[in-house]
DNA sequence: AGCCCACATGAAAACGTTTACGTTTGCGCC
DNA sequence: GGCGCAAACGTAAACGTTTTCATGTGGGCT
């Protein structure tokens, strides 16, 4: 006993009882006397026993975990990401298996069918995989939610960030704040969320601004990149009268590019960013930017992802989005309210470091 | 074949083998036949067989998990931290399994019982537990090491961050700076980092301004109690010559109140704060702080514990404690070279939306 | 040729549960 | 008092692996 773990066996024997009725007293199936219930809660407790998930894993089929496969940890996104989804499975008695860091398809592919028997759903953001990918790698019937990926698939339901519409409405108040010689920074080319900022740039532009050239150039979604940009398009002849960076690192990178050459953002020109990063309200100016709710997406998914672990769902896959909002701080030049209200100091939800 | 997942019997049939073969071969363990070896690899390859991990750890013992219970996953601490420990992890192929918002006893005690059968060992991050906790909750033989935690057990080790020092270095420095007159923003009462730093402030300031008057204010870690602690100060009568805050978001919530105030910082008013949390360096003027190496905090414990998951392991159970570096930036009026070099843009690991 | 040994393979036990099914028990009713 | 029925409880199968042990097989050595 103290070397190993108590048994639900050990349990029974010692409670008199066979390990069915155990089971069931442990598990509220009834069929049981109150008396022998009594004896067997006291046993259970006085041997601290706890059962084994594996065994009960393998038996009912059911783990009441499901896997989070993302490509990284690093930074607000992800962080905000992983919490939406954990307050959300948390709130349905569901474990988060997490799985990151997989830079490559293979990466990916084992992370998945590591899951195997581990898990009753799986979330995944990935730009790797696609149809065929999960056809080879997830196993049979295993639900799935798939999150900010292009795949419209009949099986997975997908569940994006509504990036294109979030460009076009920013795009829209810097042309509503006058300016037309709008220059966009771009993310990596790869990236799902950098292309549809991107489209919705341009879209916007010849929509709103058809008359103005547009001008981009290229970044990585890095604080660097963005700096380099901005210096790049310091140079460029006539000067854009505003730019929108496909993130809010690069905007940020860009606004000391700016500062360096002495320009006053945003009398000299206007910025803009995307993702509504915490230090975005802390740069000075604060930056305008788009937000997207990112614990918002991930509550969802989870959400979509428990409605299919229930047998008798029957909700067909579809492609869902989420939309974004324009936030308006002081980068952009637009003059509004909350710029000369006093700031209100944002309040942290639990007393920890950081 | 369609409705259910390959097991290794099926495998096993349609290779013409034993099942015993097939574990063989997939496990790696020799004394098959290349040619065996061969038929099989194709089989299962044929059949997509993915091995149920629930079966696998119910007779090893082994689920290659380990469990991280977190009190909370939101913010740059435990978002650097996770990072850190997944990290780690990976590179030791084994899987991560979070359990956070705990928020009280009962709660932290269902999510380390929770785990018994699914996890390795654990890493515990919770104000909660003490040896009693953990001799209660904690099946036997389990493999733990505790995350900042006062508690001193014979048969876990304890990691730690050294708070205290780190706290008494920045004083040290706001002292070598010239200032005597140094009030301090405490944390939360029931947190163990907060104590730690105030305990480290009093100590460096009986020994390096031992003249000087204590001020201290409360706050809880938040940007709003720092405000308010901000406008506090700003009340009395000899107003200090600067200001440590116990945490950074609070240093932070004290800039704005100066700032609104119309003091400038250092100028007028030295700040520092604690943690190097990211918009430390992107507010104006950057923030002189104590910098944790959350990741590596992360790392190292994992390190630890999957060294005790090695059976032959003896190592003995210690308390460990992670130094920390002052970062001097503007906010604290010490002449730098770091405040006149030009501003190096940081880089982003990944180019993916922060 | 005979012996032994190494090696490939298979049969079966074991892991700790849940659950389908069978058995006992007690009780009410005719 | 016998019959039937429901409730309580036990027996054993099943889940999909790994691993121990036994068995067979072939080849090298004397």
């Amino acid at each position: 006993m103290t070397t190993k773990n108590a048994t639900i066996k050990d349990v029974a024997r010692e409670a008199k009882v066979s390990v069915a009725s155990v089971s069931r007293v442990l598990n509220g199936l009834g069929g049981v006397t109150p008396a022998t219930q009594k004896i067997v809660r006291e046993v259970a407790t006085r041997l601290n026993y706890i059962p084994d998930n594996a065994a009960r894993s393998l038996i009912t089929g059911r783990t009441h975990t499901i896997g989070a496969v993302l490509p990284d940890l690093y930074g607000e996104f992800f962080s905000e990401l992983i919490r939406g989804i954990d307050l959300a499975a948390r709130a349905r008695n569901l474990h988060l298996l997490v799985s990151s860091s997989h830079d490559g398809v293979d990466d990916a592919a084992a992370a998945v069918r590591a899951m195997r028997g581990r898990v009753d759903g799986m979330l995944i953001l990935s730009e790797y995989v696609d149809a065929a990918f999960l056809e080879e790698n997830l196993p049979e019937k295993l639900p799935a939610v798939l999150l900010d990926s292009p795949v419209k698939s009949a099986r997975y339901p997908v569940l994006n960030i509504d990036n294109r519409d979030g460009a076009i409405a920013m795009v829209r108040h810097l042309v509503d704040a006058g300016h037309q010689h709008i220059a966009f920074i771009s993310g990596p080319k790869t990236n799902f969320d950098a292309q549809q900022r991107e489209k919705g740039y341009r879209s916007a532009m010849a929509k709103h601004a058809p008359s103005a050239a547009l001008t981009i150039v290229d970044g990585d979604f890095t604080e660097e990149s963005g700096y380099r940009a901005g210096c790049e398009l310091l140079s460029k002849k006539p000067r854009p009268q505003a730019v929108f960076a496909a993130n809010d690192m690069m905007a940020i990178g860009c606004l000391y590019a700016f500062k360096e050459a002495g320009l006053d953002v945003p009398r000299d020109i206007a910025l803009a960013g995307f993702d509504d990063i915490l230090i975005a309200r802390y740069v000075t100016p604060p930056l305008s930017t788009v937000q997207v709710r990112i614990a918002d997406l991930g509550r969802i998914a989870l959400e979509r992802l428990a409605a299919m672990l229930n047998p008798t769902d029957k909700t067909p896959a579809s492609v869902e989005t989420l939309g974004c909002d324009v936030v308006i701080r002081e980068s952009c030049g637009a003059k509004t309210h909350a710029a000369a209200a006093p700031r209100k100091p944002r309040k942290a939800p639990r007393p920890l470091p950081t």
